[in-house]
DNA sequence: CGGGCGGCCTGGAGGC
DNA sequence: TGCCTCCAGGCCGCCC
């Protein structure tokens, strides 16, 4: 489910929470994820301070005392949400970091693709998790020459592309599809074949559609929540996503949709080209 | 070697 | 109501 938007609002949203409370037990119910759990490595988090939030990419950083980060992803369908400690566990959750504060950090994540790690703090980005990942999109720095540079010598469709973590993080299927909507440029174009301005246009789309959608709280299709369990509200600014068969809010024309790479793609096949 | 696809899981939606 | 099929926001590994 989670884009680089919703990570960006699970962690604001748990930002003014959990740094100077303590975890004092770490409890794992269910060991199936993505990775299975490293139990050991979770339970030595015990006694803990939370000292900061990060992001990296579609992952959640929690900076711990002693040199320790907590790594948690959450797939497609995790929901990491704040609760009083004395709640029973509700149905897949698989990780409670029971705190000081007497409530608990629980990750609930039915289908499994989710993960949490612990790794140490100094090196984390030499991680195999985080050694191959691209540009962050909103890093300052980042604009058409990113993608016009890692797109030298690479062929094949640009929404591939723009998916691709390697070339930029934390766009997946929802904001590639919006991005290359606003730009005007048709998701099966050709890396090849797209000019220094274009490459800035993407780049300014892909930056202003996530910028929004953080704005508003990230996408909530079905069961995206923050921290607090709050829903997102940019489903319903989605120009193209999800809207096959709707006229476009631009042109008037259908949105149409198409299967690539095994996902759906959502476009204008008039302002798209 | 890079690109594309299947597979990993469960649950919800929609068709019959 | 119930059963069946399809589909889903991510990512990895295997295949060509």
């Amino acid at each position: 489910m989670p884009e680089l938007p919703e990570i960006e609002v699970l962690r604001r949203s748990l930002e003014p929470h959990l740094p100077g409370d303590r975890i004092v037990r770490v409890e794992v119910r269910n060991r199936e994820l993505r990775e299975p759990v490293a139990v050991r490595a979770l339970v030595r988090l015990a006694g803990r301070a939370i000292l900061s939030l990060r992001r990296r990419a579609k992952y959640l950083l929690i900076d711990l005392e002693g040199g320790r980060t907590l790594v948690v992803h959450l797939g497609m369908s995790g929901r990491l949400t704040l609760a009083p400690g004395a709640l029973p566990p509700e149905p897949h959750e698989h990780v409670a970091l029971h705190l000081a504060s007497g409530r608990k950090l629980r990750l609930r994540d039915p289908r499994r693709f989710g993960l949490v790690l612990a790794l140490p703090t100094a090196g984390l980005e030499r991680d195999p998790h985080f050694a191959r990942l691209g540009a962050e999109p909103l890093d300052p720095d980042f604009g058409g020459s990113t993608l016009a540079r890692a797109a030298a010598g690479r062929r094949g469709p640009v929404k591939s592309f723009l998916m691709d973590a390697g070339v930029v993080v934390g766009v997946g299927n929802i904001y590639a599809s919006e991005t290359l909507f606003r730009a005007g440029v048709h998701p099966l174009r050709s890396v090849g074949r797209i000019s220094a301005a274009r490459w800035d246009r993407l780049a300014a789309a892909a930056v202003a559609v996530l910028r929004q959608a953080i704005a508003e709280g990230g996408t909530t299709l079905n069961d995206f929540a923050d921290g607090q369990g709050r829903s997102g509200e940019f489903q319903v600014s989605l120009a193209a996503y999800g809207r096959q068969g709707e006229p476009c809010p631009r042109c008037g024309h259908l949105i149409r949709r198409l299967v690539q790479a095994g996902r759906s793609t959502f476009y204008c096949p008039h302002c798209q080209r």
